[in-house]
DNA sequence: ATCCTGGACTCAGAAAGATGTCC
DNA sequence: CGGACATCTTTCTGAGTCCAGGA
């Protein structure tokens, strides 16, 4: 393999690597240049060539070139950068952000007064197992930070990724890089690399954990809890609440859904030198681990995160520690979000009367407004934003491609594409005929990789969205969509009062799954289906041939055996129905993000059925501030 | 550019089911 | 022989994780 990565002198790379806080600059030599013929990107740049100009983004993202050096900018604690400098790199360190005094955002709101918290759990350091790495039929006793990557590798033989050949090639390039300048340098053959002998190691030790006892299990659990409870809580302007996602992510190789250019790349560790710390003035500060300092303390009152940093795959990305889903700052903005979602029910025939007017008589951009909306409200699609080369190439309604859609005549319209998490949308829908011929203008003359709207962006349509109703974006749609329609299903087919919870409780299912395939939300079918419905089947047929026997010798006690197998197979036959409708379809995520709470606990009220019986323990929390709804509460 | 919401996936533990044991 | 109970096995659930969006 070719890799002409010798653009920084070998002391500094060594040190550099050393520090465990290498660069990125592997991607100085692009991807297809290490490996012919590896751009397996759907889109490639062609599209991004036909795309007007204005829907293009950063026209010089050539790969992250750009974001050479600025890794280390982030990444690296103050004095490490100045050595690092210091020792020749030639390369200008541009100021960054992180130097300059934090400054509130124009116009923004204070959010608190006063804020206490513990900062973050970091993950244990690394500990070493020893295991060599075969290479070229010989053992390599790597060193510990080594060993670290290539076990990152080695543990993931069995999943998919390590299948991928752009898995790979990112993370052996990030592994090349960890070796370079020690002494294992000479590993540069993917080819001659052997992590049997790791992986074995590993499958060991999950089996060794496994065997742990239930009692011992229990005390490690505990004894962990205790350690990290006081991260768990935060307070904010004098309530005590929990803090979500306490935990720093820990290092290991990055995981993108779909095609996915980055997968496989080194997540780096994250120290406190990577950390901004965001709290009260006057507050305890927390302290860093033992011998490290945090990035820089801020005082932002306008936002509610505690502690951020940027991400180390996706550079300009953040990651923020915020409050948890129980938190009255949370519960504030859900209910601003369902609140804004019933507004739209009010507004929502104006809009409707708009868009149809805008098909027929608007200009070419109103019409593909008119449209875009349209679709936003009656397929609960998503916004679309433009995205980078260097992201998975998934699409929404503004991004929507002409191969993504067929029409099929008269007026209905087939999708297909990717939607985000690389999720499939494959659903037809009978569209209006003003449309189904506004569609198929927008498209003629257009190649397959061309934007059918290409005069608009999410931004575009959101503005227009406010001229109808103040506060209105498109993501507002899918949750008025949801709400909606929960709402009148739910008055729709519950079962009489005298029904049991259990059937009850399957209506609610049922209405919630049509909510989930509204918004498409999916779920990856269980590896075991098949063998599962099988073994279920084999059931049905057994029962059935008892039934057949009993039939046979026609004895009077048979007939009472009979009706209870007959309700044992109709049981049997329902749960073969909902398991198979069910493979692929996740109720949760509407539960979670879409459903409106209120509508949910009213129906409770209404028909006796406990609220533990539809939500988990953690939404009964989540929803606490929807639990003093009337019983006739309607969305 | 930043920050907050939304999303599928994972894995441990619980629940359900199957099988064994005893009376 | 059947039922109560114990134990082992399979399936389901949900809380946590970490990646992907929207604005």
């Amino acid at each position: 393999m070719s890799d002409g990565e010798d653009d920084l002198p070998l002391s500094t790379r060594a040190r550099v690597a050393i520090a465990g806080n290498e660069s990125d600059s592997d991607d100085d030599v692009p991807l297809s240049a290490r490996v012919p013929g590896a751009t397996t990107g759907k889109r490639k740049n062609m599209s991004n060539r036909n795309r007007p100009a204005h829907k293009r983004k950063s026209s010089d993202t050539e790969d992250d070139n750009s974001s050479d050096d600025k890794p280390i900018g982030s990444l690296v604690d103050i004095s490490d950068r100045k050595s690092t400098t210091a020792g020749g790199s030639a390369k200008k360190k541009t100021k960054r952000a992180d130097h300059e005094p934090w400054r509130a955002k124009r116009g923004a709101k204070q959010m608190w007064s006063t804020l206490e918290h513990n900062g973050v759990v970091f993950p244990p350091p690394y500990q070493a197992h020893g295991i060599p790495l075969v290479y070229d039929g010989h053992d390599v006793k790597l060193l510990p930070h080594e060993e670290e990557v290539a076990t990152f590798f080695a543990v993931m033989k069995d999943t998919d990724y390590a299948q991928k050949d752009i898995f790979v090639k990112n993370f052996f390039d990030g592994f090349k890089k960890t070796l370079r300048g020690g002494p294992h340098g000479f590993i540069k053959d993917f080819k001659k690399c052997d992590f049997t002998k790791i992986y074995m190691w590993n499958l060991q030790e999950r089996e060794r954990k496994k065997s742990v006892s239930a009692e011992e299990k229990r005390k490690v659990k505990a004894e962990q809890a205790a350690a990290e409870e006081k991260y768990c809580w935060a307070t904010i302007d004098g309530r005590r609440e929990r803090v979500g996602n306490y935990k720093v992510e820990p290092p290991g190789l990055f995981r993108g859904r779909g095609e996915h250019p980055k997968m496989g790349r080194v997540k780096k560790r994250i120290m406190p030198e990577d950390i901004i710390i965001n709290i009260g003035k006057g507050a305890k500060v927390p302290e860093p681990l033992p011998g490290h300092k945090w990035k820089q303390i801020i005082h932002n009152n306008t936002v509610t995160w505690l502690c951020g940093w940027n991400d180390t795959i996706n550079t300009k990305d953040w990651k923020y520690v915020q409050f948890g889903a129980t938190s009255s700052i949370k519960a504030e903005s859900d209910i601003q979000k369902y609140e804004k979602a019933r507004k739209l029910k009010l507004a929502v025939d104006a809009i409707r009367r708009d868009y149809f007017k805008k098909m027929k008589s608007g200009s070419v951009l109103e019409q593909q407004l008119a449209v875009t909306t349209y679709l936003v409200d009656k397929l609960a699609l998503r916004a679309g934003g433009e995205k980078d080369d260097d992201l998975a190439d998934t699409v929404g309604v503004c991004t929507l491609r002409v191969g993504h859609i067929d029409f099929l005549p008269p007026s209905t319209i087939k999708f297909d594409f990717l939607g985000k998490d690389s999720i499939r949308y494959l659903q037809e829908h009978e569209v209006d005929p003003l449309v189904f011929h506004a569609m198929q203008r927008f498209c003629k003359g257009k190649k397959k990789d061309q934007d059918i709207f290409d005069h608009i962006d999410p931004t575009k349509v959101n503005k227009h969205l406010q001229t109808l109703m103040p506060g209105l974006t498109i993501k507002v749609f899918r949750t008025y969509n949801a709400s909606y329609t929960l709402n009148k299903l739910l008055k729709e087919t519950t079962p009489a009062g005298d029904s049991t919870v259990p059937m009850k409780k399957a209506a609610y299912d049922a209405a919630n799954k049509e909510v989930a395939v509204l918004c498409n939300h999916q779920k990856g079918v269980s590896k075991a289906h098949d063998a599962q419905m099988e073994k279920l089947q084999d059931k049905k047929k057994i029962i059935e041939k008892e039934i057949a026997a009993l039939r046979r010798d026609k004895k009077d006690t048979n007939k009472a055996k009979i009706r209870t197998l007959k309700e044992r197979l109709s049981k049997l036959e329902l749960q073969m129905k909902m398991k198979d409708e069910l493979k692929s379809v996740s109720l949760g995520t509407s539960k979670i993000n879409y459903m409106d709470p209120r509508i949910t606990i009213a129906w409770c009220k209404h028909n006796d059925v406990p609220p533990p019986t539809v939500y988990t323990k953690a939404l009964v929390e989540k929803f606490n501030w929807a639990m003093e709804v009337e019983p006739d509460f309607d969305f």
